[in-house]
DNA sequence: TATGAATGAGGATTCATTCAT
DNA sequence: TATGAATGAATCCTCATTCAT
């Protein structure tokens, strides 16, 4: 993830005219929402507003421009994420609440990208779906410890192993927004239930204080 | 669920020959695992040794094909599943080693089943995508309660909202589970990882033991 | 049409029991009224009761199947309708008024014959329709003669030709019914209108009588 | 029929090059000649010589291709046929002759597309089959006034109904046509028979003269 | 850079016909 | 005779990619 080999920085896209640019790959994210092989070259370049020629000027291939999109999202979300958290916050059940709270932001301040990110899939065989695999492993090998290797240990109780204890506690929060993300849902569908989730969330973080703090 | 008006008993496809049957339902996993998309019929029928014609005349359509498969397979692992696991220990820790060893057993016993329902996707906006969401729903639904709703709940400390404790062991379980498998992991690449697995599931269950339990 | 070289009193199927056959020519009439390409073999086995293979085996093809069945549906309905006309009445326009009659009774008598009939024309490229148009002009050198040779000339004006006119009688008789006979309809749409039809036929039959006749 | 809202216009393959279009537009009629489900398309796109994907391109489906062939040449002859025809003459025999010899010039023009608007059926019960019927019932209703309505009704008999002697010389005029045009016959076949053709037409005329008219 | 017409291999589905029983 | 499972060539349509301008 050094600089010197970022495909990113050197790719062509990036010499295009900004605004064109977002239309492209906004567009592109939106296709591809469907799923690599639902997705179709044509609806990008026409809701973009380009030509077909030029799509495969900057981006050889689909696959070039879908891999080229998944790390630019994922790019992008992090460094929006750790932009927005407060890092100084070490408690990790209050740095929980945090990042619900960011993700919620987030989600509506880039919904694209979300649905995107989701979909990414490309099916498991499939030559790219190696590297997508190692952008996603390597987006949790960097985010993870970023978010959880300088919390507060010392609120753990003394009797219980604290990387397990962040593990249970990682665990919980994923899978209880896992629980809530169905890939049926709209953002709309989702605006009514806040309230609960933020509820449910602080029940969570409260079992856990409870039981995990000293 | 009752299997009188099981839709799969009425399929056509119940009338071939057992054996030939097998070799189209196994060929037919092992294709899609590579996504619904990715997936040729042609490929079907060379692996399973039969003409395309009869495909088409079991299936009337690739999408039959698909979600016949993939409620046959939810359901075979769902049976085999209950048909194994021992329900009379309550104690829901102990009946999580239960299903961590059971899982690890089902796994080696039908690879291709696994592998087909992890993949099944079919990308988002698809009408039968939303089947398949319901499939999957449906056996959340079953399973869950089956599995967690008899716990001893006696057990936990008395100042902890037992629900919300059994969902924190189960998201644990589940989110190890899932930071354990990679899609581009092979069977023979987690063999020499089953003690790892053992002892890493033991001390998840030992923390949780010491701190939701009397 | 020499019974000699008739291929229908030696054909297989003749020696078929005959309410089998019965079931057989009526489903595959019922089926190829929708024209040949359209029609399915699998159509009318089902319909018929029969399994494929026997059907394959008293008509070696599709093809045979369908010009054996114009052949016989045309020598029917001539037959038939020989049967029932009264050759004794040497006025062309009175005998006009009887077909009319005779055609309305046989469309009710035998409804799929007259849709199969109509519909048969297989596309004109096609290596059987040139047989199914020898068979149609066959019918129309069969019958035409008799129908019209022995009328009664003499009712002529002596200033006109009278195969002239009988050509103007019968262009009118069978414009007048192509004219109302539309594919779309079926037999009740008719049902309603054969009062109209029979006054509007009588009121050509007064024009050209006023006009032909001395 | 009012050219602003005709879709024809606006048909997507308007924007073709005029040449390949015309190449597209014969090559697709000499093949529906042989009837909707006998047509294949790659015979067209090889007679066309462009590819297959162009093809479907301009038009998204076979059955669009057909519907516009059909709406297109039934225009192209109506256009034609008007821009030719003397209406002045108003003795409907006169307008028969004239019309006759139009008939005789525009199938020597355009043979192609008449043989395809013959064979336009594409089996009974298919949706697209509505559309064509439409299509050919609104020719009659927009031809047939055109050509009829103001002929000169003072020339008959004053004992006799005009609207049925012009129906009994319109029946006359198309039995005629059909009854000497046969399927199987090429235009050279018809060459040789022109003359026999205008004498005869003009035999019916002269009986019909003599005896419907003044 | 920018266009969009053109390509053609690839894929799902149909259906007449065969053949072992 | 009778069955119906099995075949596979034929057909429509898709879509990533190229290329002349």
């Amino acid at each position: 993830m050094n600089t010197k080999d970022n495909p990113m920085e050197e790719h062509k896209i990036m010499s295009m005219d900004a605004d064109k640019r977002d239309r492209v790959l906004n567009a592109a994210m939106k296709e591809f929402a469907k799923g690599y092989k639902n997705a179709v070259t044509d609806a990008i370049v026409r809701e973009a507003g380009i030509s077909k020629g030029l799509l495969f000027h900057y981006f050889s291939t689909k696959k070039d421009l879908f891999l080229f999109l998944h790390e630019y999202a994922l790019k992008m979300l992090i460094s929006e994420f750790f932009s927005l958290i407060n890092l100084k916050q070490r408690d990790i059940l209050e740095r929980w609440r945090q990042i619900v709270l960011l993700k919620i932001d987030l989600v509506h301040k880039y919904p694209a990208i979300f649905a995107f990110v989701n979909a990414a899939y490309m099916g498991e065989n499939d030559d790219a779906a190696v590297e997508i695999n190692e952008q996603k492993a390597t987006f949790s090998d960097d985010v993870y410890p970023r978010l959880f290797n300088d919390v507060d240990t010392s609120l753990f109780r003394d009797d219980i192993d604290p990387q397990k204890a962040i593990d249970v506690i990682v665990f919980t929060m994923e899978g209880y927004a896992a629980r809530e993300a169905s890939p049926n849902k709209t953002l709309e569908d989702y605006e009514p239930e806040y309230e609960r989730f933020l509820r449910e969330v602080d029940e969570y973080i409260h079992l856990l204080q409870r039981c995990f703090y000293k």
